[in-house]
DNA sequence: GCCGTTTTCGGCCCGACTGTTTTCAGTCG
């Protein structure tokens, strides 16, 4: 079962899509949004909050407080309800194809009865479209396609594929006549996840040529859009990158405004407008006079706001203004800042190069130190023995000093056992130098079942760190059921770390679980896991996950020199 | 429906592109 917070922030979000479908107040829809989204990210849960704590969350007023009081006391809310019965229940669904919108699902409804995906499949097919006002040939061919799109992908890829995508368009745009420079935008530059299409901006005085070169670009396998100084174009396996080219000089205010969050953009623009000024790609003009305020820096365009630069992982409307406006936004964690990684494996068991390998590229990385951990035992595949573990642990001594400073720690990944339990006994355990500790197996087990085997496992005195927490694989494999924040508790009472498991296919704990285990004082280890010395480098995607969920060094281990960390191994707290 | 260091009422964020339009609604970001 869901948090409160998240049961009713979906609850408040299905009531804006049907505000929305039914064409409803739209200032309305978005005030419900708006406090879908502050209760979803609020660290308190709602279930606990009194009337007046409720109020007190931003965008919850006396209507909306009411609303989430009825709901937590009876399981429903009466308007919600009333909404639903005007629409079939699968309408809602029409709007997650794209080009349908709110307005275009209700006239497929009211016109035509189509009242999901599939109904909508069959109609294109059939073509029952015919001679609805609205839906010529091209929005039909469209819709197919998009109903295709929306069924081939679920919409969505991992950061590291939308990564490589865009620093191979960037290079080529900015090789392209009169473009100055060259960037990402969009959900990829504020490090989310999974990036649903991916948003470019060129500097140039002139267009053309900047988006001839992105039309040109080997992966651009359909134009989608072309305008003056926009376009679109969709890869072959589905990606839509949007291109956006600005004056040289609105470079600050269009890296702003296309960097989003929505959310964020749209708080800033609101700011704007209470001092008399309007904000645009173009840049940040005085309402009156039209005269150009800011545009050329994004630091120039905050600080005319009275604001300090907002690093883009933070602009998800979930406090960042306000924190900035305080003068309090952290000092995230970086790259530079990692001097190690707690979670690696060799060909010893399903890593892909041996000991010596991984840490010799951990070197090259600049790590002061560098922990190899192996599978144990439980996971029957990997044929782990303990002889063979020992074995490994006489290589590394061997190889201790090989690597200029780099201290090399012994270590491994257990298994957390469905009750809680793990590979080898404390006596053995004892010899490591750090013990990971990671769920496998048993993945549906109940939620209590789940929180107690982790609580467990934080509660053993050689595990150091919960590998991969929720085990969920983007696109693949959901999280298990666990209550966290009583598993969130365990690790800060125990000084258990969690990790923040870096691969683009786990990134796990995600930024929202970041976020809520910060709030009980929890220390964190942001991992490569990396299965061969190439994917050493995908902390880089942890870190975007630590830095989404406002970590400073301080709460990283994995930042940590030496000394401390040996004492945060030996004690296991702070 | 929310909100207030000019406001407890009257505001509430901005622009590009597409398609089906003879002047603009819908969608998206």
């Amino acid at each position: 079962m869901a948090r409160p917070n998240d049961e009713v922030a979906a609850l408040l979000r299905e009531y804006a899509d049907l505000l929305a479908i039914t064409g409803k107040d739209a200032f309305k829809q978005r005030a419900y949004e708006r406090a879908a989204r502050a209760i979803g990210g609020h660290p308190a849960d709602v279930s606990r909050l009194d009337a007046g704590e409720l109020r007190a969350i931003p965008g919850v007023g006396r209507s909306i407080a009411d609303k989430v009081e009825e709901y937590l006391r009876t399981g429903r809310v009466a308007a919600v309800e009333a909404a639903r019965g005007e629409l079939p229940p699968g309408v809602r669904e029409l709007t997650a194809v794209p080009g349908l919108g709110p307005k275009k699902a209700l006239t497929l409804c009211r016109e035509r009865g189509i009242a999901s995906v599939d109904d909508l499949a069959a109609a294109l097919r059939e073509g029952r479209l015919a001679g609805l006002r609205g839906f010529g040939p091209r929005t039909v061919e469209n819709l197919l396609r998009g109903v295709e799109l929306l069924r081939a992908s679920g919409g969505r890829v991992l950061l590291d594929a939308a990564t490589a995508l865009a620093e191979e368009a960037v290079a080529a745009l900015e090789a392209a006549p009169g473009c100055e420079r060259a960037a990402p935008a969009g959900s990829l530059r504020r490090m989310r996840e999974t990036v649903g299409d991916l948003d470019l901006l060129a500097a140039a005085r002139e267009a053309g040529p900047v988006m001839d070169a992105f039309a040109a670009l080997p992966f651009a396998a359909e134009v989608i859009a072309r305008g003056e100084t926009a376009m679109a174009v969709r890869t072959p396996g589905g990606l839509r990158i949007d291109l956006r080219v600005l004056p040289p000089d609105a470079w600050g205010a269009g890296l702003l405004h296309f960097t989003g969050s929505r959310e964020h953009a749209a708080r800033i623009r609101e700011l704007a407008a209470r001092r008399g000024l309007r904000l645009s790609e173009y840049g940040l003009f005085d309402a009156e006079t039209g005269r150009r305020r800011a545009a050329r820096t994004e630091a120039g365009v905050y600080r005319r706001l009275g604001l300090p630069w907002i690093p883009p992982v933070l602009r998800e409307d979930r406090g960042e203004i306000e924190a900035a406006r305080r003068g309090e936004l952290p000092r995230l964690v970086t790259e530079e800042d990692l001097r190690g990684d707690l979670h690696t494996h060799t060909s010893l068991t399903d890593g892909l190069a041996p000991l010596s390998e991984m840490a010799a590229v951990a070197t090259e990385r600049g790590y002061e130190w560098f922990a190899v951990t192996d599978h144990a035992p439980d996971l029957r595949m990997q044929r782990m023995t303990k002889e063979k573990i020992l074995a490994q642990r006489e290589e590394l001594r061997a190889l201790q000093g090989s690597f200029g400073g780099m201290r090399l720690l012994h270590g491994t990944e257990l298994n957390i056992g469905p009750e809680g339990g793990v590979d080898w006994p404390g006596d053995f355990l004892a010899g490591f130098d750090v013990c990971v500790a990671s769920i496998h197996s048993h993945f549906g087990l109940d939620r209590a079942a789940q929180t107690r085997r982790l609580i467990r496992a934080c509660e053993n005195p050689h595990v150091h760190v919960i590998g991969h927490p929720t085990t969920r694989k983007l696109g693949s494999r959901g999280p298990i059921d666990a209550d966290l924040d009583a598993v969130f508790a365990a690790c800060a009472r125990t000084g258990t770390a969690l990790e923040i498991n870096g691969h683009p296919n786990r990134l796990d704990l995600r930024d929202e679980h970041v976020l809520r285990a910060r709030a009980h004082g929890v220390l964190f280890a942001v991992d490569s896991d990396a299965h061969t010395p190439g994917e050493l480098a995908h902390t880089r995607y942890g870190i975007g996950t630590a830095q989404r969920g406002w970590l400073t060094p301080a709460e990283v281990v994995t930042t940590w020199p030496l000394d401390r960390l040996r004492r945060f191994l030996a004690e296991r707290g702070r």
